[in-house]
DNA sequence: GAATAATCGAGACGGTACGTCTGGTCTTCAA
DNA sequence: TTGAAGACCAGACGTACCGTCTCGATTATTC
């Protein structure tokens, strides 16, 4: 069983007796989706809980996930949105894609529900983190070390930074206001306004 | 009840029977932080395990705090160092030492702990969430914002640039490390790196 | 635990906690004979159900019984009429008092239906049987024997009979008409008619 | 459906389609006896496990039986023994065959344990009850009545008393023995002594 | 032959109930 | 009032079967 499969499949030769079905699976999915967005948190999502929301058996959600935390990583695969297209122009343009992609998942309430709840669970489930980490983190974070690192072949970005840390105070302010304020508008010029604001750096110019 | 203190406190008149032993409360609150600090999540935390870890019957915790959330106000309370001292000299050295403040926060387990439990929570109790932000994070962020309006004002600070959106900017790599990558190593200087590389900007230097 | 009180009793020294509430005991009790009047076979009779209909929680019940059959057997024992008072004139008023009383309980047993389903269910629990058997079947069958070995003592019944056969003997009648023919009527006379029988025997007078 | 065949059968015109399988058939009612001879109680027998043994679909008895209950109707058929040959002596000899019968098969219900278990569950559904009462129980009172009549008839039994009743009390130590005392042993001698009992009469001679 | 159709083993399906467990509340005891 | 203990209702746990429903495959009859 691999972190981006963590399906209870078996694969054993010859299909025998009535096939799964996978309108019930996608059920099962939505069904757990629609309650972390009505605020339910993934504590108090019990078993029993989605498969009444689903309309569906105990066993029919056992017979495909181990447990509730492997069935969340399915949750989080289908939840997560594509990675953005990169306009490839420059770097400024690249990172303003990036970041405005992850305004977009802020603003939607599945994503950063999702988001949460995973979060929340992480101490106490290093697999479910794991596979979040794999699947959703990690990939975005290659994508934004490597624009940053084409950025430095450019001549576009310092070599002298670190694109590891530069990476992470990118995306930061993001993170800020999703987990810190999650009051604070994530408002339209909001990752134009971050990309430059670093671009240019906070001291006057000048100076 | 305030915010500040969300006892269950009732001021009855002359006392009667045995006084409530303020060690039982300290054993409590300490109890808590343990189990954090053990990777207890704050969902699996219950009133009996805290009992049990504490000592204490669960009737003695009911009769101090109205439930588990009210409870852990005061852990966070308890748990929460104090307001670096600035020195005041630069804009620099501040932003320094108010990332350093933060570094050692993230590396301390129990302020961590307590980060992401209470973090994890945020959404099923807007009422802890409430109290942890007003105990906690928005002090920390009127402090960050004070340290830049000063540089501002001192010429240290570019004028034209949000002093809110520079926060963000500023403590949003640390929360990164903490949240995102928590295996990412926190390192002695990473408080420099972070300020000085935001100071000078993305740019190569002639661009 | 003794066949009398299948409970799950313990007396261990000194009350501690809560002590367990009589009114529960019998509000579930009640349930059950409830239950069964209203036409519900045993076998529908869920230990889910029956906490359900006396507002009880599953765990009280089984704290009490281990399991549906013994709950069983406390309900038949409530149930259960006393035994009935022997005129003690000679044999015969005596033997049709007993089987008079057998036939009330075969009456009522089909009016109320209860004990009849209850008594179906317990030759498939050896242990309950026999709790049953302690409580019910060999009271009555002690009290039998004794009538008709003071028959013996009298002259009123042959020496040279089994009195434990004769006591199947005179009950037999009754237990099929219960067991194997439930639509046969238990006619008023009944009981006379059998012992007279008995008595008489069957050969034609002269033989 | 008639009542001595509870099976779902059709019979509805050409044979279509693949016949049934009359081997899987017996492969189930084997398997049924099987479990049983095994001692696994009838109430834990389920459908599934039958199917198991058998190695045979759920549905393949399904179609076959509405339900475990008919099923055991079959079982129970097929395990029954058949009706006993009659001397045709005299009335004490027919009855002395009549018992023993019985006694046989009360041992063999006992060594086997299937028919005993069996017979227990059938109160408890009335239409099962009904073909049980029809295969086995009525065939065997008509042949017990047609003795004692012939009886009557020849002299050998009393004319004024009721054949039905009198059928009643022969019968009724055997299953006061089965059911009431199935610890009570059915020792060699028991039919005659039972037969002769009832034909002399309680009375001491001479009363 | 080719269609047609009911059978077969297998097992998924929505359910119900199992007996156990934990949670928060209530109630008693002894200090 | 305190600790301890345990009863209480509530409800989730993961499993076992229920009776029904698909599946692919098999085995007859009918065209």
């Amino acid at each position: 069983m691999s972190l981006t499969d963590s399906r209870t499949g078996h694969d054993d030769g010859p299909a025998r007796g009535r096939p799964r079905s996978e309108a019930v699976e996608r059920a099962i999915i939505e069904g757990v989706m629609k309650l972390l967005e009505e605020g339910v948190s993934l504590a108090e999502l019990s078993i029993e809980r989605i498969a009444r929301t689903a309309g569906v058996g105990k066993a029919t959600i056992y017979r495909r996930w181990r447990g509730k935390e492997e069935l969340f990583v399915d949750v989080v695969r289908a939840a997560e949105p594509p990675d953005p297209e990169l306009p490839g122009t420059c770097l400024r343009d690249d990172l303003v894609v990036l970041l405005e992609s992850l305004r977009q998942r802020g603003l939607a309430n599945r994503s950063s529900a999702i988001l949460h709840s995973v979060h929340a669970q992480m101490k106490s489930s290093p697999k479910l983190w794991a596979a979040y980490h794999h699947t959703v983190v990690e990939p975005r974070r290659r994508l934004g070390v490597a624009v940053l690192r084409r950025g430095q072949a450019n001549g576009e970005l310092r070599a002298d930074v670190d694109v590891e840390l530069v990476n992470d105070i990118v995306i930061g302010p993001m993170l800020v206001r999703a987990i810190l304020r999650p009051d604070a508008e994530l408002s339209d010029g909001l990752a134009e306004q971050i990309v430059d604001t670093l671009l240019d750096g906070l001291r006057p110019p000048g100076n």
